[in-house]
DNA sequence: CTAATTAGATAACCGGGTTTCATAATTTGT
DNA sequence: ACAAATTATGAAACCCGGTTATCTAATTAG
């Protein structure tokens, strides 16, 4: 009780970027003041926050002791492995996206050279974020693979060197800091829900399970993938293998796809015939109805059996929009004899939701390693469009980025 | 939290058929005595709890008060709907199964018509059982249909009559009390998950989410229909259509199936194609395999879309035991390119899975209206086998069965 | 320099639990 | 028969984590 308080306070304090007053923090989070103030002198020994210079005096009456969020005060790290390449962002305290790194990772590779690929870009990250090493608190890490409950990777046709490998074990060691693993489908999925369930303002009351707690999200690019997001959780099942068709003997989404990978006939990859069809190549648009005829079937009976409120589409082929969208939904919708049907639509995160899962799914999972309070949420709604542009240097103008844990106590 | 105490002392009162002490109770529940003894003084306002005589004098001291449970102080009616036949039983507060009654319901016969045979039914078991209507604190019923949201059956083909009907708003208005309405296939599902997950002595700790609380029912005999367990819970989808396959356009079960109704070529029924099969008839034999290789595909799209650990056939062909598990079970296993597989096995509760899912559920959703008290859990390991043996009388030969309200009470 | 204003600190209270202790109602022993 | 032992009960005191109410401190306005 005394922690789920603290989380509040917490997340306001985060929220609004300026310093607060104990009272401006008791009506923002409906706590009585004293409470408040129990819980600021908990944060402030064991949380991220520090008293800051009161902002100003508007008017008579002694002045309010003010206490802002040490966003500063330690990093978060996003990695998105793919069979080709490694992609980190690493975030402050406030989830702001502080430092990236990214790498090629030649094909070929052992599994200990792509943990050494992946160590090297994560410190390279850090650094940039004006952090040190030592700052990572926790690191979140999206695979195209398989995993098993203890956290090996049992199946990936795209990192095969790493099939029989414990990531997060490996890196949690030399990190020291604990360290998330899981499928880049169902990171990208989660984020897909986050993003639509949260009501872009904070996090909502702890409200029984909704539809918006439900959802379906398929990868269609090179190869197709699922995962499904259930009840708010990433649906595992006994086997960690819910949504993972590919294991099944005979599921080919598509007649010419083979080992999960697509083939088209009318151009060389999926967006080329995307490409065509709307300059008016008929065998293009030909091509595409058929695709959707093909895969409606297969997710017609995954959508029936969950009977989610949402599909959405990621992957390459998601940036075709409508293109893909229109007739996706007609066969899909035309294979169900039901009142009810699901809405198909696309990510909103694009190449980035595997990322915005580890991200987030780290904040979320290790709340109390990364701010010493557990249950702090994510701010899930921040993330869009933050992983490609330029960085937010706000944080750095603001206070001089924090070279190593002894220079930022000085800067108390 | 003083409910959640209340509901914990009220389950081992149950329990234990004998009186107990308020000793006796702190120690079953982990409770201190004197947060024992308020719970049982609001339990004896508001509750089925009653002072007792006290057991005995074991030894020296001041003898103990002694408090017990009025399992006959109400009932509570689980009720299965075929297409042609009505099934009820009237459980007292404690479970037991005091009372039943079952009807024929003519073909043809409109909504009003089945309604008033329900309630004809229901009034006939609440008699049998020794009390009077007014005694029904609740009840569930099992329905052969698609349900939406709003508790109207929006699609069936055993009971047409009732489409577009709410079957909870008409009979709780009649009975004036809560009525729960759901699919004949869920309420098994439900029963099956709830008998495996509890470890038969008690509730267990609310303990996360474990791969006990995943399962895949599926009903196979004339027709073949789905329903899913997830974290514990009946996973109805936004549009309640969840494991409805039936609603899937050009879904067959198999080749030869229609509207969901399975057609046998070796034999009338599926049952008598098992019985010819045991008997050596290779035509049967080869019918099964072939009936087996058919709807393999399909369970296995739904297994390894939510990978559950466990998949339960319930319904008619589910008698032939081993007979089916064993090609069916080797069927969908080779669908599946993965380390684990999902076990599948035969329901516990046989023919009685939809009226024992029906009384749980009515016990666990309604427990503040029949007990008084939220959170009751209810005694689901002591079912199986007693809806159709021969009728517990110990209640009955302990205190006279209560014919009405007023004489109950002179009972006291 | 006083009054007004506003924040911080302290105290009192409340709900729901626990532990502690005095007291009541028995049986056992002499 | 009556004291001693035994055991249950009921009341009181305490703890925890919150709330409301009140007093005190620090500042500005006039």
């Amino acid at each position: 009780m005394r922690r789920a308080n603290a989380a509040a306070c917490l997340a306001v304090l985060r929220d609004q970027e300026r310093p607060l007053t104990i009272a401006e923090l008791a009506v923002a989070t409906g706590l009585a003041r004293p409470t408040v103030e129990a819980v600021i002198g908990d944060l402030l020994e064991t949380g991220p926050v520090r008293p800051a210079r009161p902002q100003r005096s508007p008017g008579a009456g002694r002045p309010a002791r003010a206490y802002t969020f040490t966003a500063d005060a330690g990093r978060v790290a996003g990695i998105d492995i793919g069979s080709g390449s490694v992609r980190v962002r690493i975030a402050d305290l406030a989830g702001e996206i502080v430092g990236r790194a990214e790498a090629i990772v030649p094909a070929g590779i052992d599994g200990s050279g792509r943990l050494r690929v992946v160590r090297g870009t994560v410190r390279q990250a850090i650094r940039a974020s004006g952090a040190a090493p030592a700052d990572l608190r926790a690191a979140g890490i999206g695979v195209p693979g398989i995993l098993d409950h203890g956290g090996r990777i049992t199946q990936s046709l795209a990192v095969p060197d790493w099939i029989g490998v414990d990531p997060a074990d490996r890196l949690s060691a030399s990190w020291d800091c604990p360290v998330l693993v899981e499928n880049d489908i169902k990171l990208a999925a989660l984020a897909e829900q986050r993003l639509r369930a949260e009501p872009a303002g904070g996090a909502r009351p702890g409200s029984g399970a909704t539809s918006d707690d439900d959802l379906i999200f398929l990868q269609i690019g090179h190869r197709i993938s699922a995962a499904l997001i259930m009840n708010g959780a990433i649906l595992q099942g006994r086997h960690r293998l819910a949504g993972e068709l590919g294991s099944l003997r005979g599921m080919r989404w598509t007649e010419s796809s083979k080992r999960g990978r697509l083939h088209w006939r009318t151009a060389r990859t999926g967006q080329q015939v995307f490409a065509r069809a709307r300059e008016g190549d008929r065998r293009a648009a030909a091509e595409i109805t058929e695709f959707c005829a093909e895969i409606a079937p297969k997710i017609a009976i995954i959508a029936l059996t969950v009977d989610p409120a949402l599909i959405v589409i990621g992957g390459g082929l998601s940036r075709a929009g409508d293109d893909l969208i229109a007739p996706l939904t007609e066969a899909v919708h035309r294979m169900l004899m039901t009142d009810g049907k699901p809405v198909i639509t696309t990510s909103l995160l694009k190449s980035n939701g595997t990322l915005c899962g580890a991200l987030g799914s780290t904040f979320e999972t290790h709340s109390t390693q990364i701010f010493g309070v557990p249950g702090v949420p994510p701010r899930w709604h921040r993330w869009p469009g933050t992983f490609d542009g330029p960085l937010s240097d706000a944080p750095v103008s603001e206070a001089p980025a924090v070279p190593d844990r002894s220079t930022k106590r000085m800067s108390r």
